[in-house]
DNA sequence: CGAAAAAATGTGTTCGAACACACAAAAAAA
DNA sequence: TTTTTTTGTGTGTTCGAACACATTTTTTCG
């Protein structure tokens, strides 16, 4: 397992190694002949550039500025600015200058400033979670326009302008949740899917969530459940889902599409209804409390430090080592109840 | 954000790059003087060696030899193999020659001998699986005194010899495993913990799953269980389980701590003890099968591939870009029912 | 004091790829 | 045939760290 570099290839081929450069490069300036030669003892030995020489030399801080919602606004977000900070420190000594940017996570306005100031940057490549869908096709053409990479995580647009998204099948996600409920409630029971979120920028995740919940449900042939949705914020939750609870006599199970778990599990305590069974999403320390007292049966993690991380690792490992960055990476879909919890968080 | 170098340190300092060099690589030979104001710098700056240009003079081709369990004897293996190749292809241009060698689970000898086989070829650093206790002390002491680092994953020895172990907390592992069969089988129902093992060399695997699990349920108030232990093999399979299932009128569910769980439910299909739930280990393809016809209900991923390539990555990055390598790696204990598996396999 | 030994410091080369630049060979124009 | 242009080829420098080796400064001791 011989290392061959430019300069073997050289010597094999009779040329010199600019030559063989500039075959490599496909600079031109080569008698078919010696592009022959060349070409064919490249691809006889697998020629692979050491990485290590070609980044000495390029020795550019390449620049990948991440785009997230403020996590002061919405905790959901922690994870995601604590996977970029350990980017940072794992990346550091590479030279990559990797920053954060927070937007409102209730503001199409502050996306849009911050995307500019961003793009006034000029960095070589952006991270962003494109919570809102017509803004975040605009910026992502803007970067484009200045040769500038977008990746996406947790949130997905349909954009040709964006090379890569790191994030979860939705719809395969509302199935676990629903494989889980039929397992813990029982037959002909009735099961709420509840949708609660402040903003409403996240439609679609929780559509395909309710979609794939359904779905599972629906190919059941020896189980009978009566399936109700209902939305609501942090506002008109308790009056919402009282009144639903009061008119039917039979719920014992909730699934709650949003990571918002905890504000429904508040209100059936004070309604005293302790044996309805609540599935949820992500690990916030609200949720995780209520998932050690059995309050909550199942968490769906969503690994957001995880996507953020690998998003960001795509990118790093692209310009530092021309690796090809996935067009998309699904993480697998996490089951979390009391117990495995410990081994998810504070690694 | 600017990159200090060498040459930059050297300047502040008024000293030369050979100075600085000597104190950063502590080689001696530097007045007090020169000494202390280049280290003072040093720190203030946070210098951090470009690891590129590092790496790029050291050229160095490190050896790095797994020495597995052949997977033809023990299809559990299959996805280490799996892990290694991934390895050896992500890496194959950064200069690090990757070996993987077999040695047979049912033979202490041919441990033995590809342990030696593979000291002789002295490489930088060895990933094994110690499934048998003294023999992997014993190898892991004349590794190291050829200088050779040892990472261990899977199973864990007790030795000041190894470096690094990849794997999952047993016990922790048996809870989970308890705490999905408490929502799944009603009150007062009789549980069977199976070890079912071939050459049980795994036996302190299944102790530690085994503790996990009866730890859980001794701990809940308001539920009853009777819970028994039987061991078997193959062979002898069939008629320990037909012999429990008959003098136990009451069993509802069994947690088999191996990866043969699709024995048990081929056993129990065949006596027509289809209510029985069963949890048990790893995605084998027989598994799959049963999981996703409900006849398992919960398999527990023990990440052999992440744990492998994980094992590695820890060594490569050691070498290449002198990170330090984790004592201990403990992997989320994954829970995978019919819905998420597919999200856990195929990546 | 002055030569030899020891200690401290500086200089120059290497790793492999990238690219600028100088130079040679062949082709086209005079 | 000579000159100019085009095309092809080789040489040399750079990136930053590591280390061998050369050179200078300081110390030791007859």
């Amino acid at each position: 397992m011989k290392k061959y570099t430019i300069k073997d290839i050289a010597e094999l081929a009779g040329v010199s190694k600019g030559t063989v450069d500039r075959v490599i490069h496909k600079r031109g300036k080569v008698s078919k002949k010696a592009f022959d030669k060349v070409t064919k003892l490249l691809e006889e030995i697998d020629y692979q550039p050491n990485p290590m020489a070609r980044n000495l030399k390029n020795n550019k801080v390449y620049k990948i500025y991440v785009v997230l919602p403020n996590p002061e606004e919405d905790s959901f977000w922690e994870p995601c600015s604590k996977g970029v900070n350990q980017a940072i420190e794992e990346f550091k000594s590479f030279g990559v200058d990797i920053r954060l940017f927070f937007y409102s996570p209730n503001s199409t306005k502050s996306f849009k400033d911050v995307n500019n100031e961003v793009l006034n940057l000029s960095p070589d490549a952006v991270l962003l979670t494109p919570l809102f869908y017509k803004e975040s096709i605009s910026a992502a053409n803007n970067y484009k326009s200045a040769g500038i990479i977008v990746s996406t995580f947790n949130n997905q647009i349909n954009s040709k302008q964006v090379v890569s998204f790191v994030g979860q099948d939705l719809h395969l996600s509302g199935r676990v949740a629903a494989r889980l409920m039929h397992m813990i409630v029982p037959n002909k029971s009735d099961i709420i899917i509840f949708h609660m979120d402040e903003t409403f920028n996240n439609a679609i995740h929780m559509q395909q969530k309710e979609k794939g919940f359904r779905d599972y449900f629906s190919e059941l042939s020896n189980f009978e459940c009566n399936i109700l949705t209902i939305s609501a914020n942090q506002a008109n939750l308790n009056k919402s889902l009282n009144k639903l609870l009061k008119s039917q006599e039979n719920v014992s199970g909730v699934f709650v599409t949003t990571s918002k778990a905890f504000n429904v599990v508040e209100i059936l305590q004070e309604g005293n209804f302790k044996d309805i069974k609540v599935i949820g999403y992500d690990l916030l320390a609200e949720n995780i409390n209520f998932l050690k007292n059995n309050h909550i049966s199942f968490l769906i993690h969503q690994s957001p430090k995880a996507q953020t991380y690998l998003g960001l690792t795509y990118l790093v490992e692209h310009f530092l080592f021309n690796k090809e960055i996935p067009n998309q990476k699904l993480l697998p879909i996490d089951i979390v109840n009391s117990e495995n919890l410990s081994s998810y968080i504070e690694n």
